[in-house]
DNA sequence: GTAGAATCAACGTA
DNA sequence: CTACGTTGATTCTA
C-alpha cells in the first residue's frame, strides 16, 4: 500500500494491470523466486531491497537485488506526474482500449439516491436517451442491487422467495431508472469488458442486453441508405450446444425449437434473432457477447461475463444431438480488446492449480495464517516485495478481550432466522439479520452484531460471517504507479465479505508520535457518496434510511495500525470510485467504540480487479490531533475529490 | 394500441 | 446434484 500518491484513473484500471499477465506469462514460466516455501520461518516476511517506490524514482537505482535488509517506508510527500505512470507493458493496450470506448466509466451524473419512488415515477414517459435513462450505468447498477437486497431481505423475513431480482427490475423499469435504454450497435457506455453480473435483469437495466430471457438482442439500424435488422448482443449461457471453450471463438446456436419436452422440439426457422444474426453476417457489424459461467461460490448460480465485441464470420445449419435442425454462427472476437472471459478462465486455472500462476515471488505471503494462500506477484518491475511486516489476520487490542464489555447473545435453537422477534441478535441489529441466507451483507449500518460465543445458536447460523475469516484467493501484486495493491482470483459479488483490517489497535493519544506509521493506519473517516448510498434501496422504497448521511456521520475512536503487523488489508489502495467499503462488526466483545473493521464488496468485482476503498477525507472531522495527514489524490475519476 | 407468443431465468422441490 | 415444475419480464410480432 502506497498512500502518498495514487493513480487509479477509473475503477477498471486494474484490468489494465491485468493485461500484461498473458503476455508476460510465457516469459516467466516458473515462479521467479524467492522463498516459495516459508513454512519454516513463520510469520514471514519478505523484505524489499528497493523499498516502496516504483522504478524511476530513485529507489530503483539501488543495485540491491537479493539482499534482505529491512526497510521502512519513507514515502513522504512524493508525487508523480501522470505521464510517468506509463509502464512499458500496458501502454499499448491502454491506448488501444481508450480509443475504442470513449466514455468514462464511473461518471458523476448520478441519479440521486435521495429521491423517493413516488417522485421518480413522475419521470415516466420520457423519451429514451433523456433524463434518468441517461443516468450512469454504475449508479443504475448499484441502485438495482440495493433494491434487490432490500426486497430479498423482506422476502426472507416472510420465508417466501419471490424473485427479488424481478421485483427490483420492475421498480427500475417503472421509474425509468436505467442506463442506455436506447439500443445500439457496439460498445455500451459504462460497461467494461470483464464486468460481471449475477442476474439477467442486471444486463437489462444497464442497457447491455435488453431481453430478460432471450439470448439474442437485435434492432433495426441504418447502413447507409439501407435499413436492416441486425443482432447487437448475445448471451451464451449453456442453454444450447454452443462451442465456447476457446476464448476468441464462439460457435453460437440460433434460437427456437429447443424445448425441454421432445414433443415441442422443432427445426429452427430463419426469423427473429436468427434472421438478425444472418443479417449481421452480411453487414459485418460488431456484436456484444456475454458469456455465462457457473458461480464457484453458489453451485446453482450463474455469472455473466461481458466479453466485448465479436463479429460473425460464417453460418451454417446443423442437426443437433437432440435431433433438430439448428442454425450455427461462428463468431470471432475483434482484435485489440483487453481480455474478458480469458481472465476468468485463467484465474479459474490458477485456483485449481496455483503452480500455474507465473511471476510469483512468494506462494503464500500469509505463511498459512489465512485459509487460502496469499500469492505475491510482480510482473511490472524488479521489486522483490513489500517492506517487512508480520502477517497476522488478528487484531491486537490494547486490552484483553476478557476485560472488555460482554456482548449479549441470543437463545436461538440451531440457527437464527429472519423475522424471529425472539432472537436477541436480530433485535440488536434493528430487527433484521444483517446477512442474506447466502451470507451477503444486506445493508450498510453504523455497526453490525454477529452472533458469538454467548449465543446459543450453532456455527452454521447465518449471522456468523466475518468471524469465519476470508475465503478468497488473494493476490498482492505490484502496480505500475502506486506501490503494491490487492486483487483476487475469485469473482466477488456485491455485499460479499472480503477481509478484516488486521493490525494493532493504537491509542489515540499516540497517533502523531510515529509519523511513519501514518501510511498504515485505518481510521473511520467519513467515506464518499458511493459508500454512504450503498443501501439506497429503502430510501427508494419510501422507507427510512438505515444509514446516516455525511452530515450525520460520526467517526469511531478506533485506530488500527498495520505497519508492523497486518494482513492483506494493508495493501488495499485508495480510490474515489472504490469497489470495497468498510463496515464495523462486533462478535467477540461489546466495546462498540473499538469494533472489528470488516471490508465488503461495494459492487460486483471481476477477478483480477484491484480492490480499493475510499480512505475518506482526512481532517474532515476537525479533530485536530489524531487525524492523519491529507494527501493529494490523483485517481483521476470524474468524481475524484482531489484529497484523501 | 394491444394481446399473445417467444425466450440460453431463477427458484424451489423431488 | 440433476431434473422438473412454477412463475415469470421484456420485447417482438401479428
Amino acid at each position: 500500500m502506497y498512500r502518498a500518491s495514487n493513480f487509479i484513473p477509473d475503477p477498471y484500471q486494474e484490468l489494465l494491470d491485468a493485461k500484461p499477465l498473458r503476455s508476460l506469462a510465457p516469459m516467466f514460466p516458473a515462479p521467479m523466486g524467492v522463498n516459495v516455501n516459508q513454512s519454516s520461518t513463520p510469520p514471514l516476511v519478505c523484505v524489499t531491497p528497493v523499498g516502496q517506490f516504483p522504478t524511476g524514482f530513485g529507489a530503483g537505482n539501488l543495485p540491491a537485488f537479493g539482499s534482505f535488509a529491512t526497510f521502512s517506508v519513507t514515502a513522504n510527500g512524493v508525487s508523480y506526474a501522470g505521464t510517468s505512470a506509463n509502464g512499458p507493458i500496458d501502454a499499448t493496450p491502454i491506448s488501444a482500449y481508450k480509443t475504442r470506448s470513449g466514455m468514462p466509466v464511473d461518471g458523476d451524473d448520478p441519479y440521486s439516491g435521495n429521491q423517493t419512488l413516488s417522485s421518480e415515477r413522475k419521470r415516466r414517459g420520457r423519451p429514451p436517451g433523456s433524463g434518468a435513462s441517461r443516468a450512469d450505468g454504475s449508479n443504475v447498477h448499484m441502485t438495482f442491487e440495493a433494491l434487490r437486497r432490500r426486497h430479498l431481505q423482506m422476502d426472507e423475513t416472510q420465508d417466501a422467495s419471490r424473485r427479488a431480482d424481478l421485483k427490483a427490475g420492475a421498480i427500475m423499469m417503472a421509474s425509468n431508472i436505467r442506463a442506455n435504454s436506447g439500443k445500439r450497435v457496439g460498445t455500451v457506455p459504462g460497461v467494461e469488458i470483464g464486468d460481471i453480473f449475477y442476474f439477467r435483469m442486471e444486463l437489462c437495466v444497464i442497457g447491455l442486453h435488453a431481453p430478460s430471457m432471450g439470448g439474442i438482442d437485435y434492432m433495426t439500424t441504418k447502413f447507409g441508405n439501407d435499413e436492416d435488422s441486425v443482432a447487437i448482443c448475445i448471451v451464451s449461457a449453456g442453454g444450447y450446444e454452443n462451442v465456447d471453450d476457446d476464448t476468441d471463438v464462439l460457435v453460437y446456436s440460433g434460437q427456437g425449437g429447443n424445448s425441454r419436452n421432445t414433443e415441442e422440439r422443432h427445426d429452427q426457422k430463419l426469423e427473429r434473432g436468427n434472421l438478425a444474426l444472418e443479417r449481421s453476417l452480411h453487414r459485418k457489424n460488431e456484436i456484444r457477447v456475454v458469456r455465462g459461467f457457473k458461480d464457484p461460490f453458489c453451485l446453482t448460480g450463474k455469472i455473466y461475463v461481458y466479453d466485448g465485441l465479436y463479429k460473425i464470420h460464417e453460418s451454417w445449419k446443423e442437426r443437433t444431438k437432440s435431433g433438430i435442425n439448428c442454425f450455427k454462427y461462428k463468431l470471432l472476437r475483434e482484435p485489440g480488446q483487453r481480455d474478458g472471459a480469458a481472465i476468468w478462465k485463467m484465474t479459474q486455472k490458477w485456483i485449481t492449480n496455483p503452480a500455474t500462476r507465473g511471476s510469483v515471488l512468494l506462494a503464500d505471503l500469509s505463511s498459512k495464517a489465512e485459509m487460502l494462500p496469499v500469492c505475491l506477484v510482480n510482473e511490472v518491475d524488479h521489486d522483490k516485495g513489500p517492506g517487512h511486516f508480520t502477517y497476522t489476520n488478528q487484531v491486537k487490542y490494547l486490552r484483553p478481550l476478557s476485560s472488555m464489555k460482554k456482548l449479549q447473545g441470543c437463545g436461538c435453537q440451531s440457527v437464527c432466522l429472519p423475522g424471529d422477534s425472539s432472537c436477541a441478535c436480530g433485535q440488536h441489529n434493528g430487527g433484521d439479520l444483517p446477512y442474506s441466507s447466502s451470507g451477503l451483507l444486506s445493508c450498510r449500518k453504523p455497526i453490525i452484531y454477529e452472533c458469538g460465543d454467548s449465543c446459543n445458536c450453532s456455527t452454521n447460523c447465518r449471522n456468523r460471517v466475518t468471524q469465519k475469516g476470508a475465503r478468497l484467493h488473494f493476490e498482492v501484486f505490484r502496480t505500475t504507479n502506486r506501490g503494491w495493491g490487492l486483487r483476487c482470483w475469485d469473482p466477488i459479488r456485491s455485499g460479499a465479505f472480503i477481509c478484516e483490517y488486521a493490525g494493532e489497535v493504537i491509542d489515540e493519544l499516540k497517533v502523531n508520535l510515529n509519523d511513519s506509521e501514518d501510511d498504515y493506519i485505518f481510521q473511520t473517516v467519513c467515506p464518499g457518496d458511493k459508500t454512504l448510498k450503498w443501501n439506497c434501496g429503502p430510501e427508494l422504497l419510501g422507507e427510512d434510511s438505515p444509514y446516516v448521511t455525511a452530515d450525520e456521520f460520526e467517526p469511531l475512536p478506533i485506530k488500527i495500525s498495520a505497519k508492523n503487523m497486518g494482513n492483506v488489508s494493508r495493501f488495499i489502495n485508495h480510490s474515489c470510485s472504490p469497489n470495497v467499503f468498510w463496515q464495523p462488526v462486533q462478535y467477540d466483545h461489546g466495546d462498540d467504540r473499538h469494533p472489528h473493521i470488516m471490508f465488503f464488496a461495494l459492487k460486483h468485482i471481476p477477478p483480477m480487479t484491484e480492490l480499493t476503498y475510499d480512505y475518506g477525507v482526512a481532517g474532515a472531522e476537525s479533530s485536530g490531533s489524531g487525524s492523519r495527514r491529507t494527501k493529494n489524490c490523483m485517481c483521476g475519476s470524474r468524481n475524484c475529490r482531489g484529497l484523501f
